[in-house]
DNA sequence: CTGAAAGCGCTTACAG
DNA sequence: CTGAAAGCGCTTACAG
C-alpha cells in the first residue's frame, strides 16, 4: 500500500498488474460487458491496488457521449431559477448526467457560451432565463445536440420548450381578483421581450374585458427584482383611483410591491389592495406574505425536458409543451366561494 | 454552405480541406502558438466553412486540464447556498472554468459524487453544505486535485477551507444583544456535528458568560430551515421565563422564528425580542423582516477560493482561511449607540 | 513557421 | 470469454 503521490494509474497500469490486456480491464468496469466473474475480480482487485479512476474523458471520446448536460442560467436573483437548478440536477442525476452550469453576464456572452458547450461535448443544453440565436440553435441542431428553454417560448427556433400554460394562468389569476370584488386593476410586469410576460398579459385582460374597462389598467416594469416590484408599487399606488387589485407577474416582484404597500404606504392586504403573484417561490408561502400565486410546475417541467433530451427520442421537429396552471390560494386575495384556501 | 445534419467536422477535415497538417489546426485555434497570420486565416476559413468545433474533451486528455470545476452542493434550500453556486460560477468563468454541479441525495452519496468527479478529471473540487470523507480526501491528495471546502471546517483531513470567522461574528451578535439590554437569551442553533455551530454557540456562551447565567440560555435545534426556525421560536417562546433576546444561527431559520414570533405569538420584534442571524441571505433585507445579521462574505469567500484552487500555487499543506466577521445592524434587534443602522 | 509522428486513456469490432 | 489492433480528436516534442 504505498502511496505515491499524483500517479494517476491508467488501465495500462491495471492490466499489467492484474496480468490482463486492457480491453479486460475496460470491460471490468463497464457493466453487462462479457466478461468471466473471475476476471473482473482479478481487475478489480489490482484496481483497488493502485487506486485506479475510469477517465470518464477517454470514454467518452469513444463513445460520443459525455454524460454532460450544460444549463445556462445567467440570472440566479430570482429564487425560481434556483429551483430549477436544483430540480434539473436531482433529475438528471437520476439519468446518470451531471450539470456543467454556464452563467454569461449578458445577452452578448450568450452565444460564447453555447459555442463552449459544444466544445464538452455535451449532451443537450437546457437553457433557463435566456434565450438562444438562430445561428446557434441551428448550428445545435446539425450537431444532434437537443436543446431545451425553460419558461420561455422561442417560436421559430429548431429548439424544444417547456413551460407553464401562461394563458390560462392569467386568466386564473384575473378571475380570482375579479371574483373577490375586484374593479380597479394593475399589473407589474417584466420585459416584453418575453413571450411569457405578453401571454399572461394578453390573458389577463382577455378576462378584464366585459368587466372593467382595460384603458384603466395601469401596467408598470418591475424588472424582475424584489426591488423592481417594491418601486412600481410605489408608483402604481401614488397616483388618483389606487387601485384595489394588484397582477404582479412574478412572486418576487410581488414579495417586493407586498413590502412598500404595506410598510411604506402603510395599506392592508387585502382589504386595501389584494395582491396576486406568479411562481409560488418559497417566500411566497412565508408567514409574512402568505402571496395567493400561479404555481410554475418546476418538478413536471424537468420531467419533460428530462424526456425530452433523452436519446431514445428521435431528432424531431421542435416541440413545445405547455402544462396546466395551478393557483395556490393563499391570504393576499380576498376571500371568494369555492376556492378552498391553502 | 450544404449543411449536413451530423457531420461534425474534425481537426483532420479542416486541416484538408485548408490543405494543411492537423497541427497547423491545433495551432490556430490555441492562441499564442506560433503560427503564421497567413496560415491561421486559412484554417479558420475552412473551419467556418464546416462549421468546426474543436473537441475539448480531446484536448483535455492531452493537456491534463480539463477546464471543470466540481462543485458539491446537496442542499440548496437554503438561500445562501444559491449565492455561493452563483459566485463560483461567476469567478470560475472568469478564469475560464466551468461548474460540474454534484447534488447528492444523502451523505451516503457523498463518496459515489467525489468518486464521479475523479472520473471526469475535474481540476478542482469545492463542496459546500457537505464534507468528505478522509479516504476521499486522501485519493484527491495523490491525484493532484485541489480540494476546497466552503464555510465548513474539516480538522485533521487535507483540504482546504474558507469560511467566515465564526467565533467573531458569535460573539459580535452576541455582544449587539447584551449592549440592546438582552439579559434573557435563547439560541436556534444547526447541527452540533459542524464546527460552524459549534464555534458560533462557544463564542456566544463566552461573550454572555459574566453578564448573564449561561445555563438558563436555551438551545433548541431549528434544522437549518424556515419550518424548523418557525418551530423552534414556538417551543421557546412558550415556557416560562420568555426570552428578550434570540440569536438564530442561520438566517433563514431566523426568517422562521420571526413569523412565528409576530404572526402566531402576536409579539413584536424588537420591543419583546430581539432577534438576529446570520449570513444576510437577500430576505434578510426585505422591508417585513429587517433582520440584523452577521454576513456570510461570499464574494470574499470565492476569491479566496479560486487562489487556493490556482495552478500557480504549488500543492501545499492545507491551508484554513478565516474571514473577519461584519455585522449588519437593521431593525430586529434594539437600538444601540455606537452601531450606525444599515 | 510547418509537418510527420507519437501518444493521451480508453472502447469496440474482429478473431479466436 | 479474451486479446491484439485500430481509432476517438486532439497536442506536442522533434526535425526541418
Amino acid at each position: 500500500m504505498t502511496r505515491k503521490r499524483n500517479a494517476r494509474a491508467n488501465s495500462t497500469d491495471v492490466a499489467r498488474l492484474a496480468g490482463v490486456s486492457i480491453a479486460a480491464v475496460s470491460r471490468a468496469f463497464a457493466p453487462g460487458s462479457s466478461i468471466s466473474p473471475e476476471l473482473a475480480e482479478r481487475v478489480h482487485k489490482a484496481a483497488r491496488q493502485l487506486h485506479y479512476v475510469p477517465n470518464s474523458l477517454a470514454r467518452s471520446l469513444i463513445t460520443r457521449q459525455s454524460n454532460i448536460v450544460a444549463l445556462m442560467l445567467p440570472n440566479m436573483s430570482n429564487p425560481i431559477y434556483s429551483s430549477i437548478l436544483a430540480e434539473a440536477s436531482r433529475g438528471l442525476e437520476g439519468i446518470g448526467k451531471q450539470i456543467l452550469l454556464f452563467t454569461p453576464p449578458g445577452v452578448e456572452d450568450f452565444d460564447k457560451s453555447l459555442q463552449q458547450m459544444l466544445e464538452y461535448q455535451v449532451d443537450a443544453i437546457v437553457i433557463a432565463a435566456a434565450s438562444i440565436s438562430s445561428r446557434m440553435a441551428t448550428l445545435c441542431l446539425d450537431r444532434d445536440v437537443p436543446v431545451v428553454t425553460m419558461g420561455r417560448y422561442l417560436p421559430g427556433l429548431p429548439v424544444h420548450s417547456v413551460r407553464p400554460d401562461d394563458r390560462e394562468g392569467g386568466a386564473l389569476a384575473a378571475d380570482l381578483l375579479l371574483r373577490g370584488g375586484g374593479r380597479r386593476f394593475a399589473i407589474i410586469t417584466g420585459p416584453s421581450s418575453l413571450t411569457t410576460m405578453i401571454e399572461r398579459r394578453e390573458a389577463i385582460f382577455g378576462r378584464l374585458a366585459g368587466a372593467i374597462d382595460g384603458a384603466q389598467v395601469k401596467v408598470h416594469d418591475g424588472h424582475l427584482t424584489y426591488a423592481g416590484g417594491y418601486q412600481a408599487a410605489l408608483e402604481i399606488m401614488a397616483g388618483p383611483d389606487r387601485p384595489d387589485s394588484l397582477i404582479c407577474l412574478t412572486d418576487i416582484m410581488a414579495i417586493g410591491a407586498m413590502d412598500a404597500i404595506r410598510h411604506e404606504l402603510k395599506l392592508r392586504i387585502p382589504e386595501d389592495v389584494a395582491v396576486i403573484g406568479f411562481d409560488d417561490i418559497a417566500e411566497a408561502g412565508h408567514a409574512s406574505y402568505r402571496l395567493s400565486t400561479i404555481r410554475t410546475p418546476v418538478r413536471e417541467m424537468i420531467d419533460h425536458m428530462i424526456e425530452l433530451i433523452s436519446p431514445t427520442r428521435a431528432r424531431s421537429e421542435p416541440v413545445a409543451i405547455k402544462i396546466p396552471a395551478r393557483m395556490i390560494v393563499r391570504d393576499s386575495t380576498r376571500a371568494i366561494d369555492n376556492i378552498p384556501a391553502v
